[in-house]
DNA sequence: GATGAATGAGGCTTCATTCAT
DNA sequence: GATGAATGAAGCCTCATTCAT
C-alpha cells in the first residue's frame, strides 16, 4: 500500500482556500492556495479536479459547517421563539468565531463560479431548522412569502449584525441581541 | 455647451464594466469591458490610470446613482415613516429597473480591491436620507447603535425583498411592501 | 492607426512552427515555436487562438504551399505522363527544397489533432493535377480505385524516394527518375 | 513451467501502450497507459526506467510481431513473386487485424523520440524476407537502388492499401489484390 | 514487488498594461 | 487623442517520475 491519501491533506487545502478567499476573494491563485496549505501546486489538483470543484466543494463544505454549530443544543421542544433565537445565535457565534468562513462564504456566494447545483446542496439537511423556519413564516408577518426569503433575511441581518460586532466589539453582545430583536419584529407576528 | 465627447466615452466605459462586471464578476477583462464600451483597448487605460482606478470609480458612481434615485420626489416634510418608505422604495425600484447596476454593486461591494476611501466616499451624500436614518435609529428599537447598522440593515433587506422579487415577478408588489413593513417592525419604535 | 497587425509576424510564427515542429514533433511547446519567431509567447495567441488552431492552419498552409509548387509550369496540353511526371517532380523538388515543411507535413498529416475539416482543405485545389491523377486512374492499373488511392501512393512513393534521396545525395537525381519510373508503372496502363 | 508474473505485467503495458498511443499519439501520458494496463502508475517504470525507453521498446517489439507474422508459411522455396507476395499479404493481414498496433507503428515511426539505434533494430531480423527484397531489387527495376528502398516502398504502398481497404472494407480484398499488382509492377523486372 | 500519493517543472493560455502609429 | 498590436508575468493545469508504505 502507497501512501495512503490522507484526509488531513485535503482538510488542509479546503482551510487554506477558506482562509486565502477570505483575504483576496475567489480571484485568489491556486498557487496561493496550495502554499498555504503547504502542500505542492500539484497535489491539491489530486484532491480537486480544478478549480471550480475547489470552490464549489468548499461553499458546499462551509454550508455544513454552519448546520453543524446550529444542531448543537437544538431545542427541538422549546417555543418557536427559543428555536429561532437558537438559529440565530449559533449563526452568529459561528461568524464571530470564524471570520475566515465567514468571509469566504460571503465571497463563494455571490461568485458566478458557484453553480446551481452546489447551492441547493448548500440549503437542505438541517430539518428542525427548516421547520423552525417554515412555522416563523405560516405564523407570522411574512405569511404567504417563500422559505427562502425568511432564512435569507435572517442571514442578511446577522451578516448586518455581525459587520457591527466586529468593528464594535465591546457592544457585541448588545449588537447580537438587538440584532435578533430586529429580526423577530420583522418576521413574528404581531 | 454639448458634453464634452471624452465624457461620453468615459460614461460608456463606465456603463460597459457595469453589465460586464455584473455578468462575470470583478474578474472580468478590462479587454471585454472594452469591448462592450465599443472603445479600444487602450483608451480604457487613458480614462482610468488601472483596472482598479476603474473598479473603485464605478463603486462610488453607483452609489451616487442610487442617491440621485432617492433624492427625485422625498418628501422632506413628510413623516418618518413616509420618508424612510420613499427611501425604501427608491432603492428596491432602482434595482429593480437596474438589475444590472444592482448586481454590480453587489460584486464590488464584497471586492477586495474597493477601498475604505472608496467606501467612504460612497456613503455621505444624501443628508435628507441620512438625516431620516439617523432619527429612525434615535427613536426606534435600534437605538444605542450606529448609524451604518440601520442603513446597511435596510440595504441588506431590500436585497433580500429583490432576489424573492426577481425570482417571482408576478407577486413583486406584494414583496416589496412586505420587505418594508419587515424593516419598518425591525427599526421603528414599538 | 496603432501598429498594424504585420502579416509578417503571423509568417514569422508559421516559419518557425514549421521549423521547431519538423524537429520535435507536435509536441513541440508554444514557447519554443514564438522564441524561435522571435516573439513573444503572448503574440502568439493574437494570430491563433490556440495551438491546434496553429496546427490546422500551418497544415493547410503546407499543403497550399505544395499546391503552388506545382502549378508552377504545368504542362495543361502535355500528355498524361508529362502531366503526372510534373506532378512528381514538382512534389519532390518542393520536398527536397524545403525538408523542414516536409517534415512538419508528415508530423502534421499522422497527428490526431489535425481535424477532418483541415484535410479536407487541404485536398482540393488544384484542378489540374486532380485531373491527370482522376485520368491516370480511369486509365491505368487502379481502375476502380478512389482518386485518393492515386494521390496517397504517389504521395508515399515520393516520400520513400526523398528518404533515399536525401541518404544519398549523390544519387538524388538517378532516385528521383527511378521514383517516377516505379509509380508509372505501378499506375499507368500495361 | 508458467511464465513468471513479470513477463505478463509488462506485456500487459506494453500492449496497452500500443492501444493509447494509436488513440492519442506518442503524447500518450504515462498514467493512462498504467490504467489502460491495470497497473498502478508507479509499476510502470518497474518494467521501464522513462517513457523513452517504453516508447522504443515497444517500437522494437511492433517491429518483431510484424516478422512473427511473416514467417508462418513463408515459401521459401517459391517463387519471387510467391515470396514477395507472402511479405504483402502478411503485412497486409497484420495491419488489418491489429488496428491498433499499425497506428501506433506509424506514430512510433514518425516520433523523433524513437532513437537511430532502434531503428536499427527493428530492421533486421527476418533474412527471408530480406533475401527475397534484395533479389526484387537486383533483378528487378529498383536495381541499383539500396535495400531499404524496397523494403520501405513496399511499407508506404501496403500504408497506402490499409487506408482504402479501412476505408470500404467492402472492397478490401480488391484492394489488397490491385495494391500487390501495383508494387510488384512498380518493382519487378519489365 | 507493488502501489498510488506527492511533487514541481513545464505547458497552454489570459490579461493588464504599454507604446508605435 | 485614439487605436489595437505587442508583451511577459502570472494563472490554471498536466505529467513524468519518485518514494513512503
Amino acid at each position: 500500500m502507497p501512501r495512503p491519501k490522507t484526509g488531513d491533506k485535503r482538510a488542509a487545502i479546503l482551510r487554506a482556500a477558506t482562509e486565502t478567499i477570505a483575504e483576496d476573494g475567489v480571484g485568489a491563485s491556486t498557487a496561493s492556495i496550495a502554499k498555504a496549505a503547504a502542500v505542492a501546486e500539484g497535489s491539491l489538483f489530486r484532491y480537486f479536479p480544478d478549480k471550480d470543484k475547489l470552490l464549489n466543494e468548499l461553499y458546499v463544505e462551509l454550508k455544513l459547517d454552519v448546520r453543524h454549530a446550529m444542531i448543537a443544543g437544538f431545542p427541538v421542544a422549546g417555543s418557536l421563539r427559543k428555536r429561532v433565537q437558537h438559529i440565530w445565535n449559533a449563526y452568529v457565534t459561528w461568524g464571530m468565531e470564524s471570520p475566515a468562513k465567514r468571509k469566504a462564504m460571503v465571497q463563494l456566494a455571490v461568485s458566478e463560479r458557484i453553480t446551481g447545483q452546489s447551492r441547493q446542496e448548500g440549503q437542505g439537511g438541517f430539518e428542525d431548522a427548516t421547520g423552525a423556519m417554515q412555522q416563523l413564516i405560516t405564523q407570522g408577518k411574512l405569511s404567504g412569502l417563500p422559505l427562502s426569503f425568511a432564512s435569507d433575511l435572517l442571514l442578511a441581518m446577522a451578516e448586518t449584525t455581525m459587520t457591527s460586532m466586529a468593528t464594535n466589539p465591546a457592544k457585541a453582545e448588545r449588537y447580537r441581541t438587538t440584532g435578533f430583536e430586529a429580526f423577530w419584529s420583522a418576521a413574528a407576528k404581531k
